[in-house]
DNA sequence: GCAATAGCGTGCAATACTGTGCAGAACAGT
DNA sequence: ACTGTTCTGCACAGTATTGCACGCTATTGC
């Protein structure tokens, strides 16, 4: 491998992560650790990274987003372990789902339809996928709500989003009613649903309701979720993936 | 072999690659090392790739965006000082644009309508202005070319965009035919429109034409640039700002 | 506060890569 | 056939990159 491309590499995975860390990439590359230090401080000289015990970290993340908690870790890991290469995959607004793209890794190549501001921009530093972005205003969330249907024919293998709520009785809520609506419309289309929710959630019905439980095709939460609800979902043809 | 014809092999290579060696190349093209670099030598004067240690790599494959140069930072405050408070501004993509954000200061609000995922991430990161976003695909420079005018209705103050020339007889020009036809798009409506230029492009031309110079109500640029160029911008009645 | 651990920079040697001058080979035009 | 030009390979000296060893420093857990 040549130095240039890896440098490249590196940069891309900080894109990516938002961090890099030496001891992984250096197992990663396959080269001494004082090779990849070498590296971040020559990177770090060119202003495209700033240097931190350990690692390195991206230039202008003074104030940065709080780093992912484990669980959002974890859910996003699982989805992304389920999403095979090349499929076309909505990805909604949400900490869960942003954090798919750098669970990823550098190989799958997929085409991203979003509504995330922040996902968006995960992923289009990686240079690796295919990104489209609906458009419209940005919410304080991250979140574009547009006219969705005017702008593309929804033709995606996956559709991932989040919830506040999903029980087999009251199926899945919402808090927000562009949320709703954009859920509602998102599952009119025949493809497979993913629901990532917070184990504290499973069972629980918010305000706004979207679709039936029996519309979506499989829910990834924490391993912390309680049994009855879950059966219930079970039972109403629900897979579930604890992690 | 002729040379052309391993000329033409090498760039194959490399674009389907994105990178390659010296070693490797002369090896399978059964030459000398130096014959090789010879080639890349000549490739890279040609502008067909960027010639690094050991090999080559894809001219564009810069992996995350570069710092920001001083004049970015110039050019873009000069910018930023033009634009009054409550303003709707519509910000093209680029280094220059994007560099804009962070010069604005904490006070200053505006309304901006971009398409280009930098400048918005950027912008929606400050929870300070009112961000609209084009939807469409996103493309490497993280601009998104969708179909603009079914999705706002443009009526903003100030369009700021950059061009690869400006010239009082060839107007503005533009290295690429999206971004022609969306300052061509952009500058139909009567706002009032800023260009960012390097110093170096002023009075220069590029290969695709979107506008008179006369619509270009302000030019923002470096002290560096020529003096006879802008001359005569100034009398096609263009503001000229050095910075 | 302190010890264990992990990370840091630097000097050094080995290796690989680089540019350049030179001479011979291939080529085009006369 | 002759001649000027371009391309190619080789030799050589200089430079870049890498891994290892060493002593030093930051972080972490108690």
């Amino acid at each position: 491998m040549l130095s240039a491309e890896r440098r490249t590499l590196i940069l891309q995975k900080l894109a990516a992560t938002g961090s890099v860390q030496v001891s992984y990439l250096a197992a990663e590359l396959q080269v001494d650790p004082v090779t990849i230090r070498r590296d971040l401080h020559r990177l770090e000289s060119a202003g495209y990274l700033r240097r931190v015990h350990g690692g390195a970290i991206l230039r202008d993340s003074a104030g940065a987003s709080p780093p992912p908690s484990g669980l959002a870790q974890r859910i996003a890991a699982a989805a992304a372990r389920l999403i095979p290469a090349g499929s076309v995959v909505f990805l909604g607004p949400g900490n869960f789902t942003a954090e798919i793209i750098p669970s990823l890794g550098n190989e799958k190549q997929l085409t991203i339809i979003t509504n995330a501001l922040d996902v968006a921009w995960r992923a289009a530093r990686t240079q690796q996928h295919t990104l489209y972005l609906v458009g419209g205003e940005v919410g304080k969330d991250y979140g574009i709500y547009g006219q969705l249907e005017q702008q593309f024919n929804l033709l995606v293998d996956w559709v991932i989003i989040e919830a506040a709520g999903l029980s087999a009785e009251s199926g899945l809520t919402h808090d927000h009613l562009r949320y709703a609506n954009l859920a509602r419309t998102l599952l009119r289309q025949s493809a497979k649903t993913i629901v990532l929710l917070p184990p504290d959630r499973v069972g629980q019905v918010s305000a706004l309701h979207s679709a039936p439980a029996e519309q979506v095709d499989l829910l990834i939460t924490g391993r912390e979720a309680s049994n009855a609800p879950l059966w219930d979902l079970s039972e109403a043809g629900v897979r579930i993936v604890l992690t």
